[in-house]
DNA sequence: TCGAGACGATAAGCTCACCTTATCATGAGC
DNA sequence: GCTCATGATAAGGTGAGCTTATCGTCTCGA
């Protein structure tokens, strides 16, 4: 017999978790059969895949090589089996979305209700971290397709733009009155932003003609909602996208108000595998989301 | 369970054959195993690869999408073996190794010996063709690599040269005194070609500068052989490369003389798959040539 | 029109690859 | 040195997938 697509998965779970027990339980099985799996296959290889150390497992040199052409392999035999749901025409199982945490929050509710409208018998995972993250697990496969701010200038990435949103200035209630602040008055007040890694963040920064690598004197927030919160309790102002506006400044006694144009503002978008066989139906789930938008 | 390489590796047979029992016997397995496991195959995509004609099976539209994207798959995984195989430093086991026509009987005699002198435990096969369909069957993995005459200007292939040869005018022993004629002369006479197909014809054609789609009045034979037996018979004149004159030569009554420089030439050289991973062996049987050849 | 042959599908039975649970061997850490 | 964590080994069970035998159907030639 010759390789098998089971012992690459197992091989790929050894990899991602360094220990037996666990790698074996994510493919669901028992650990002896792992064991004898990647065994049988480093001794038909004739090299080892594995380092086993007593304190947990790590990748060989040539392990790594090997792996990463696995990881290939899995996704194209993953995409494979896509290519089977794409000729069905609908878009239908299971459909794995990653979604920015500056977004989610206020595009999934109204965007996800009518999906499952259209889309009856779709299993929605929905996923919501950071851009390079969701990016890697596209590259990986475990994800389908991701909203993120655009653009993300991946080769191997389809770009969509969706719809394009403006950044709002939020101010303490008591400041409403005051005239809104240019892009260069902005950096001399106290301007709360989002945490490390976060798009948004940037966005922010370059608006203000910031470099986000300058170390500045920042109170960082792990939200939009916390950043809001902030303001409201007069600790300085921030920035937020228009479609967070009626959720966030419901509670807080903050004011919001617009910038003279050119207003700031970011394109936000899908992007999918090129390779993707279901691209025409991610096209219709982005018809549904500019729906859900606008 | 998931997909199965086996099952690709039955669809892609099917679809070479178009035929279950020839395909089967390929796979070394019985016709009704072949049968079942496309059958479930198809099952689980919810699709249909194949169209049962009464004569035959072609695929089906999708089939052929499904197959496009399993080749590429199951030559990603062949590369996964030979990569433990690189792995392993020394070049072994089987090394499929394809060549053009006009090369072949008068480099590989010298070549194989050395190379099976230096790397005793290598299983070689050889595969003789034009350059279109070498060039086709690196592409589905069928061979490592293949000497043809550079350039191929394939992004895909890792072009080595090899070496440099001239080509020689035979004419008949009686014209042996005669000046040697310039490629204008050439033209007006009877010049004698391999027939479509074989890159030397284009190569020979090129030097004269004629066009290979000019329809001309030429006898073509189907090796150089032919050609020099046909130039001993009188029948008009030929070109034949440098390395092919001490064998061809023989056994006709023909004179060869060399063109004045810039003599006709052309480079030989060795192409494999860029993401071929025994590359580095390659390089080594690339060495072993080029001492053949000199 | 019918009989023969080719071809793929189906049926029944077997076997071994692969999984399971139970247990062992080894090294780390308190 | 005892204990715990972790991976290897052992023994046994079962089902996926193979085999051979046979059927149904379509084509083609007499």
């Amino acid at each position: 017999m010759s390789l098998t697509l089971k012992q690459l998965r197992y091989v790929e779970a050894l990899a991602q978790h360094g220990h037996f027990g666990r790698a074996a339980e994510t493919c669901a099985i028992s650990q002896p059969a792992l064991s004898m799996q990647v065994r049988d296959l480093e001794e038909r290889l004739g090299a080892a895949l594995f380092e086993r150390g007593a304190r947990g497992v790590s990748l060989s040199p040539f392990g790594s090589e090997f792996l990463e052409r696995a990881r290939d392999i899995l996704r194209a035999v993953d995409e494979l089996e896509d290519l089977a749901r794409a000729a069905q025409g609908q878009l239908a199982g299971r459909l794995r979305l990653g979604v920015i945490p500056t977004i989610a929050p206020y595009l999934l509710p109204g965007f996800l209700g009518r999906l499952m409208r259209s889309h009856a018998d779709l299993d929605i995972h929905v996923r919501e971290t950071l851009t390079p993250r969701l990016i890697r697990e596209l590259d990986e496969g475990r994800l389908d397709t991701a909203i993120v701010a655009l653009p993300v200038s991946e080769p191997w990435l389809t770009e969509m733009p969706l719809f394009s949103e403006n950044f709002l200035l939020v101010r303490p209630l008591a400041e409403a009155n005051l005239p809104v602040p240019d892009r260069e008055s902005l950096r001399e007040m106290r301007l709360l932003l989002l945490e490390e890694g976060h798009c948004f963040r940037d966005q922010a920064l370059s608006f203000c003609n910031l470099h986000a690598s300058a170390p500045r004197e920042l109170l960082d927030g792990s939200s939009l909602s916390t950043l809001v919160q902030m303001v409201g309790a007069g600790i300085g102002v921030t920035l937020i996208p228009e479609m967070a506006v009626a959720v966030e400044t419901r509670s807080a006694p903050v004011a919001t108000a617009r910038f003279p144009a050119p207003e700031p503002s970011r394109t936000i978008g899908m992007v999918w595998r090129k390779t993707n066989p279901l691209a025409p139906q991610l096209q219709q789930v982005a018809e549904v989301l500019r729906e859900a938008a606008g």
